[in-house]
DNA sequence: CATGAATGAGACTTCATTCAT
DNA sequence: CATGAATGAAGTCTCATTCAT
């Protein structure tokens, strides 16, 4: 009895879901010049044939998974914006979904600064990442205008206030990556005392 | 007559240091996987012939900056740490220091985060950079403590605030990277106030 | 459908065998540093690229292939040895096996006597040859000394026999090597004289 | 008081033969592929550079080498040939002279047989050494076969009896080469027993 | 769908050779 | 005459990618 086409269908969905999830692993930890398909395939324990059934190439799989990240990244900042609340409450709905998403899934977020940073990374893949992380950071300057306008947000430079957040979420996924699971789980008032007035 | 064996020193110590310099550049922006020896080469501006006259291999480029720019990273530390004041005023400093050092050199902090996180960085360097690290990680630690005792410092979970300032060090010197100079200059008060009881 | 496990085995054993039969051949001709991959892959008739997937680099081909050098040379002496009959007669059947040994596969032992004399063989690998040249020795010097007492072989100095002998061979081998088949057949009587007392 | 065109000249030709002689210990020992000129120059303990103020390239120290070792190679023959005496004298004096120079310079002995056999060898002088080598196997072929007239020399085939002995040269100048000093002397007489009637 | 044998472009590294001093 | 800094051709080796089964 051969398979039938939705069998096949389903089989194909799934594994480049778990090629995927392997890949994400490896490129975090090695980089993307460093990890060789051969790892990619060895993580997800297949042969590195049938990752070439599944994407046409290295790059391919990097742009799949910046895509999901890209998604990932933004969603956590577009549901705080969105959310009713004055400035201060959706700001600390923006850091507090941050930090859990760092928590979770910090493969994402190193895949992406790596994107982001990397000269090597193709170019359309650093411009994409890169207007991205301006769209977050006008929304973030933006929420901070309107608190700081509320009073409810510190007077400063709200540049460096956006620099401080971005970067150290940067540096937070990082630390993630590195010693997942023996991290102390942030407290966000405390990162919030840098928004105080 | 051939050159003076004061002078060949000279030329050796100088080209030496030359293209180190050259290759911090290279290696911050690209990483080492991605960074050829043509490219260090290239942006020192001498043959690649030359680059192994004075270093055996990529990796021994690696050492000799990792071995200064560790040196760089350790002394801010250590200054103010053994400055006197109140702890709010030696983390003051601290933290002061800190900015301008990535400000100007965020090359050497680059490259010595990527030898921190990147698997692919041969197992002593990692390992050195991160037993540096921990030095850092809790001669901070003590300074918060020493703070809170003081009353100076909120009560937080020290290991939370000596996390976030490093990552926020780690996040900024990636950032400077990138956008040399077009960066706001951090105003070190903001960055204090997480510390602020 | 994958091939077959055992088709894959297959397939490896015999490209591997074809591959160290090509070496032997150009490494015989050309020498170890001579002898660049691409020159063991053209003969071979493969890529180089294929040549690596089988060994790890050009000092595991010669190393697989002294192995079974070494096996070849002390074979024969092996067998003479423990051959039934006077010394003479074994002598004799040693010298016999030799100079057919010689003859037919000549590569294998210039191979062997290059790994014994180049000071840039892998020091390992000059310590086997070497050592197994040492049981030659031993082993021809008893056969000689047995020899003697049975008042079949000269009274001469057994190291002088010995060394005459063997130095021979390594002579011929090369010969054989650089104009094979345009060589006469060697008749062991003649260099049996040489024991004659 | 500036150096006399003939002392420089003196130096010249002085500092020419010691590098040649340290060159022929190196090449001996190593082949010529695997001897860097930084090799020949260590050995005679002068920089590279100076190598290059007397000899224009590596092939050019190989060429005057083997010219010169091809005439001390030839000699020893000549003087036996046009020895007064019977074949068998002469072969005596010839096998005599050649043992006595295998002991006391084999590294030009092993240098020419490289040259001989190896594959790599610039056409030219692969040929020479050929051509050279022809000449003294028809010379020993004639030595023989005049004796064997004269009923002194084995009435066997000349050609294996040639080849016989100048592959136990070669062996010979081989081993003398890696075992220098620990070799047991050769008493001619053994091998002349080769050629008994 | 799945495997791994096979290929070759490109990076690392060595070393003969040139040249300024 | 003498030195060693500088260059680049050529070889070793890696690994992304193709393809037969």
């Amino acid at each position: 009895m051969p398979r039938t086409e939705e069998m096949n269908l389903r089989i194909r969905e799934e594994q480049k879901k778990h090629i995927v999830k392997s890949a994400v692993r490896v490129l975090a930890r090695k980089g993307f010049q460093s990890t060789k398909m051969a790892d990619i395939a060895a993580e997800a324990d297949v042969s590195y044939g049938l990752v070439y059934h599944y994407f046409s190439n290295k790059e391919q799989i990097l742009s799949e998974l910046l895509e999901e990240a890209l998604e990932k990244g933004y969603q956590n900042l577009q549901r705080a914006l969105e959310a009713p609340g004055t400035p201060w409450d959706r700001l600390q709905m923006f850091i507090t979904g941050a930090l859990q998403s760092f928590q979770e899934h910090p493969e994402f977020f190193v895949v992406l600064y790596q994107a982001l940073h990397d000269e090597e990374t193709h170019k359309k893949w650093r411009e994409r990442a890169q207007s991205k992380r301006c769209l977050v950071m006008d929304a973030t300057r933006c929420l901070i205008i309107e608190g700081q306008a509320a009073g409810q947000i510190a007077q400063d430079d709200p540049d460096q206030l956006v620099l401080i957040l971005l970067s150290f979420f940067h540096g937070l996924s990082c630390a993630a990556m590195v010693r997942e699971g023996k991290l102390p789980v942030i407290d966000a008032r405390i990162v919030l005392r840098l928004f105080k007035p």
